[in-house]
DNA sequence: CGTGATGTTGAAAATCATTTTCGATTATAG
DNA sequence: CTATAATCGAAAATGATTTTCAACATCACG
């Protein structure tokens, strides 16, 4: 998917590109779901045996730096590192397969401004996430 | 505040009454903010000296449970309490002093059911939160 | 108002995720 | 091709949370 940008903007920040990066980044990118650094472990061992974890932590933490993944938080964990999306966006996740898809949200801005003033709240930034379930896990 | 109440319901429950339980119960409802469990233990060895932080991580989730308190979710880390509010709110935090206030949001319900809607997901829960600085904060 | 069954306690040990340390390895500029 | 600095993975260290367990305290019942 966007692993070659990813790649690109890794280089681009003056960091290397090894065979262990390539592993995790391509594992996160190509991601339906949030991996937690341990779920990318595995994966991406597939890939390249001889990764370590210490690695996969070190090259989520610079993907989060350069806002290419980002950390969703869930209620049975606050690990799980998912691609980012271009622009505002935020979440809908199937408490199921645990699938993550963007949505756009621009109008709330407004809403969530006009909230912060009612409580002297100058307000910065915000976080939203739905839950629910997916077409493919309505049964079941 | 409502610790009073917490006290009843705990007992409702079938659980007992223990000077431990009340230190814990009494920091954590009475607190303006999300507390961490080792804050709480710091805060409640004030009443009571002798608490232990087993006790502490054991009461929160027992308020959990109850949902007279709920997990906060922040950046800087997912495993603070704050008192609960009655009915489906939601949370408006200052960055800086962390005061935590709740507002309520109904009319998101809808909205929120119309995102799922267009990508064929059934929302069956949300989770929202605003970040900004209160009017305490405002300045420094 | 005892008293005993049972829930609860706190210390210490165990567990689990994450970070640090370090000597060996490898990407890449020149 | 080579030198150098970044990166690697294993092992040790850390920090948060959970489990274990013997001593203790609550409260239903008499």
């Amino acid at each position: 998917m966007s692993a070659k940008k990813w790649l690109k903007e890794l280089r681009a920040q003056g960091y290397r590109l090894t065979d262990a990066r390539r592993a995790v980044v391509e594992t996160v990118a190509q991601s339906p779901r949030a991996l937690t650094p341990s779920e990318v472990y595995d994966l991406a061992r597939e890939r390249y045996p001889t990764l370590g974890l210490v690695t996969v932590y070190r090259t989520l933490e610079k993907l989060e730096e350069l806002h290419l993944a980002q950390r969703v938080h869930q209620d049975d964990g606050c690990n799980a590192y998912l691609a980012h999306a271009e622009g505002h966006q935020h979440l809908l996740i199937c408490e199921k397969c645990k699938k993550a898809v963007y949505f756009e949200g621009d109008d709330l801005d407004d809403f969530f401004t006009e909230v912060g003033k009612k409580h002297n709240f100058a307000v910065k930034d915000h976080w939203l996430q739905l839950f629910g379930t997916c077409e493919d896990c309505k049964y079941g």
